[in-house]
DNA sequence: ATTTACTCGCTAATATGTGAGTAAGTCAAG
DNA sequence: CTTGACTTACTCACATATTAGCGAGTAAAT
């Protein structure tokens, strides 16, 4: 009966004296992202099809090297991503003419549709978000993230 | 020149007013598991290896179910990695007596002279992360992930 | 005992992540 | 002009994530 609570935070484990900070950050994104995976489901998008989109919408036109660091996606996992992209007409690629190893990623009229139906189903799933956690919280909450990243700038 | 910053914070884009959280949580995790990650490659464990011998040696025995809650893997994920983790003499799996359905996971004492040589290199890194982002910042940070976590509990 | 609804771990198919490596293109030094 | 260091996008092998679904086991209601 005196066990300790096996819902609750639990304690660091012998030798540990920290919790893990990569677990706390993945089951935060987790939490998260369960609020707009049904939206992203149901246009028929992956989340990584869907952060390249909004990054090139942001952006304007990006090379691979470049949607590698703002959307995390590891190169390996970007050439697949970006054919399959081009197949459904997401996305459209071509080489530069003074660098033939370079490769220009740009949007399509697909994809801003595809923006434009996402857009406020997203924004109304921020919404939700922010009243749930308060909005003092959330400027916080992206405060220390930004924070983080700047501290933790990738090493050397 | 007087383009807006490149490799600073980006504005949203035309419709979007909010910058994607689920983006910062990822780019946070990756900017920490970066420290971790040589660590794990050196001892021969993938994440996912880690998080479960963690999570059974803070926790004690775990069913699957638990495991997959604890340690934000998919059950079809989990299928397999279990598998090669007893392959590998990470974990030992039983079925229970008096519930056929279900399994027992334990840690092996493979595991155990595992943690016992990665405790030392992970508590380094993270005081080496502290130390780089303060002692104050890391509190503020568990907090703030405790409470998202705690606020944006599994839908319904 | 049989039906029914449910739980649990698992499989199948496909997409993505990880780590290592490669071919083609660029560019500067010889 | 050629060599060699470097960059860029890509491929390969394998591990994991995602979505859907399955089969055995359990338990409650008939």
């Amino acid at each position: 009966m005196t066990q300790t609570a096996n819902r609750s935070r639990r304690r660091a484990s012998p030798g540990f004296t920290h919790r893990s900070l990569p677990l706390l950050l993945l089951q935060a994104r987790e939490r998260v992202m369960a609020r707009f995976r049904p939206i992203l489901n149901e246009q028929g998008v992956t989340e990584q099809q869907w952060r390249i989109v909004r990054a090139l919408l942001e952006t304007g036109p990006l090379e691979p090297r470049e949607i590698v660091t703002l959307c995390g996606i590891s190169s390996p996992s970007l050439a697949g991503v970006l054919a399959r992209m081009e197949e459904l007409g997401l996305v459209s690629r071509e080489r530069l003419d003074h660098d033939q190893r370079r490769v220009k990623v740009s949007v399509t009229s697909r994809s801003h549709a595809l923006a434009a139906r996402m857009a406020p189903k997203i924004e109304a799933a921020y919404a939700k978000i922010e009243a749930q956690i308060g909005p003092q919280f959330t400027r916080q909450l992206y405060d220390i993230l930004d924070q983080l990243l700047t501290a933790l700038e990738p090493p050397e």
